[in-house]
DNA sequence: GCGCACGTGAGAATCGTTGTCAACTGAAGG
DNA sequence: CCTTCAGTTGACAACGATTCTCACGTGCGC
């Protein structure tokens, strides 16, 4: 199992070259475009198999759709505007070390976490 | 515009008795089944509003699904185990602060935000 | 090379969600 | 009370992302 085909090295190799997060069909898009044919259904399940693999991270955008990136970058959350959906990246040291000594006091192990915050950027508070 | 509505009444008394985050379908589902019918495009539009007027949270599952809670009640985080879905309640007034202070860094008002913490807990290392 | 289990891809199916539109109904004003 | 009408409803269609299906293709160990 996992063999090594043409098609995942093509998806994988679009994570290589991308920074940040990129739909399933954006890669597919891309790929395309870019003369490698490869089908939709692939690229899903290439997706996934790196997923599952930790070679990629995932998230859900507000619209439900999902977002994978290349995961070496180091941890943090996501600042999301409800109103336009405009997306910053922050880190948050306080956050994991808080999330990590709670769920030890809890008698809890092998911690992961995941946050999403939710405001109104400046911008779509000046257009109302 | 907001009228008040037999139908609206009734989506918004499901949060009231309901702990925690549900989804639009979830809502349908109790509703039909405890007699008031409700159709499913209103529960979506009920549910929708309630999360423009800030009574709801919104949140997706990592299947994509949209899940709502009354956000009145005094915020919380959870603290899942991995392995056999024990719960617990978490405060943290430091992670509240964090995120306002980092929202408000960025321009963003009006901030909410979620965060689940996963881990494994110690009974379930033990019974390894 | 051979065989075959795993991988592929086009299209169908699924699932949550949103749009459509004619019928309905709060509530404001006679 | 009764009218009026804009906001609301709900059955159903449409939609977009994702998953499934299945006949065909192809790494890779022999």
């Amino acid at each position: 199992m996992a063999r090594t085909t043409r098609q995942r090295a093509a998806v994988a190799a679009v994570f290589d070259q991308l920074e940040g997060f990129h739909s399933a069909q954006e890669v597919h898009a891309r790929l395309r475009s870019a003369g490698d044919g490869v089908g939709l259904s692939t690229v899903y399940r290439a997706v996934q198999a790196l997923a599952d693999d930790g070679e990629l991270d995932s998230i859900r955008t507000d619209s439900g759709e999902a977002l994978y990136r290349r995961c070496s970058t180091q941890h943090h959350h996501h600042l999301v505007c409800r109103s336009c959906g405009r997306t910053v990246e922050v880190a948050g040291p306080a956050v994991e070390q808080w999330a990590d000594r709670v769920a030890g006091e809890h008698g809890f192990a092998d911690v992961s976490h995941t946050m999403e915050i939710v405001g109104t950027c400046a911008g779509c508070r000046a257009r109302d």
